[in-house]
DNA sequence: GATGAATGAGCGTTCATTCAT
DNA sequence: AATGAATGAACGCTCATTCAT
């Protein structure tokens, strides 16, 4: 089926294209402030022009998105594999996800933006508001795993939240290199982990 | 001495003249995303000339700045005064700062910028620094005098963490009034007293 | 001679696909002032591809002009058969032309952007003239079969300039329907009619 | 009062400038389509920057708006004054209009493009329409004035009509300089004139 | 010290046109 | 001949900052 053939190499190419932008993208965003990061700057950097970007995103706050969201289902997914392939812990879960947060400060960065000022087209943020679910469903499954008597979801969110948080308190440590902050933070999320098992046992 | 009665009268009114921009802009700050706030309407919103806003401040990241660190002190003072009146509490820190982060959604936006993304100058880095020191110990305090056995300085990081965590996680999700926030992450604030409180008793 | 049905085909088949063209673009200038309408816009109406379009026009000028062009033509044609099969009538002419306006605002928008502003290329202010100029001479057959003893061609000019300048005065008369500008320029067209009608008799 | 003086030599300034930035853009509007006048153009054109053209103008349509009201109330203003000076005419009615028309093309331009197509906010729409009012109002009375028994309104529309209509129909003649084309228009004028003049007093 | 008009670099975005397939 | 993704100059507009008064 020729038709086909072509329109997979079509589309394949389209998608390698989007992907070269969405890279270009998030490379940017690793080197300052999200915000601040231009249309023509993301342009430059992924070798298309303007005009280009254009062509595959309807404005800048989509791109934005996109690389918020495959940030987000690349965590998810990392979380689902642990799930599936390892013991249900606590602890791993939380090194997991925050040494991901420190590999992809821009992830975080975003989720601070979208989830707190953000104004975002309905059709976006139901997209988010999916991505995000999935995600913490994710978290839920270990969280549920780890034998926790009281209802889960709260906990999980609870979890969620302090594993945030310590990116958000810690990432930008002024003077600390970005090693330090890893440890520290990485050291953080272990006592949170040790909290959250010991503290549930008990309940 | 005349003199020094005259340089206190001038001081006094530089100090409530600044007071009154800082005050215009926290306004402004609460009805809407504080980065889109420009200079022009606090200004207008605080009854001066742009031109003296900057005779009291460098730049605008100065006056956010100031905001934000005027935020700290004054959250840092509630924690005190609640340790000096009451007996150390977990769960009412946790009211009282997860109260405090709802009622000054600016601060925890802020704190997000700063402490992720902002491009501080030197100086500002110190005294931020300074200031968030000092929040943190008080929060040291009641969690030391919670009677706990391990090492509590990093309880005390991943407590605040789990604090803020919470904002950034819940703050701004789509479709739920002010009261509803507030209702849930209060409720997670409790949750992760509780989770504190229980699992640092058993270490 | 195969050569010349092959030839014929072809220049069918063309001609076919830019009327295709100019009929998508004449569709769509009817629904919006002609310079908001893209070339994408009547590419995708016509079902053509963006391409395609430039393979019958130099640029979209052209294709404005064509549509224009084609426009004079038909309104040219119109008023001959009026001509050929009916008595003149300056009262009829005036109805035929400022109905012609009404039914067709793209083409008097046309005239004024071309007229006025348009910078045209020499080929293409050549074709214009011609077609204008057969316009003219239609309007003017009317005018001296009516019985005019002046110089016609200056009365001819009169008379279209006022048919003209009825519909740049109120055809976009605010919050009037188009039912109402219709009926109202169809009045003042006859208002035309009759002063022309009575002022060149006695002269 | 040296208050009022203040504001007084203020005001003049402030309407100095706005008047440096409004001739300025009414030259380049004289030397092509006023619609591709550009904000930089106009901006260097009056030796200011882009901003100030933003600090007398909400944006660039009002400017655009500013300069066509401006020319309506002059030739409104020249009409009134013909009226009160002199014993009512149409030919110099006519006459008037029409080198007005012609020493001032740009005026002409953007009433075709106010009146047609022009997408205006209400507030400008209301200005317009007063405005226009205004100057229709001028002629009627010197058509009234001219003697004539029929229904005034109309016959003023119509004449309005038909010297605007000269304009749309030669203004742009290509090929004719200037002093040609105001020679054909103010002919057509006048047969203009004659026209209503014989046609009305028949009636 | 206070003022606010002036500044202009820089923003996101558009769209006629080109050209490799 | 037909395609449509890529292009990039150019657009209107914003806003932190400056400086003459």
């Amino acid at each position: 089926m020729p038709e086909n053939a072509w329109n997979d190499l079509k589309h394949n190419e389209r998608d390698a294209r989007r992907r070269l932008i969405l890279d270009a993208a998030r490379d940017l965003f690793a080197e300052k402030d999200f915000k601040s990061v231009t249309v023509r700057e993301i342009a430059k950097s992924a070798g298309v022009s303007i005009g280009t970007i254009y062509n595959y995103y309807d404005n800048i706050t989509e791109l934005f998105l996109d690389v918020f969201l495959t940030n987000a289902e690349q965590i998810t997914h990392l979380i689902r594999q642990e799930y599936q392939t390892a013991p249900p812990s606590l602890p791993r879960l939380c090194d997991l996800y925050v040494t991901f947060l420190n590999d992809n400060m821009t992830f975080y960065q975003m989720m601070g933006h979208f989830m707190l000022g953000g104004e975002l087209p309905p059709a976006a943020t139901d997209r988010l508001n999916r991505v995000m679910r999935s995600l913490m469903d994710r978290i839920d499954d270990i969280v549920k795993a780890s034998g926790i008597s009281e209802p889960a979801r709260h906990i999980s969110h609870a979890l969620f939240s302090a594993l945030n948080g310590i990116m958000i308190s810690y990432a930008g440590y002024p003077g600390r290199t970005a090693p330090e902050i890893k440890a520290h933070t990485l050291r953080l999320a272990g006592v949170v982990a040790d909290v959250f098992h010991s503290g549930l046992k008990n309940n």
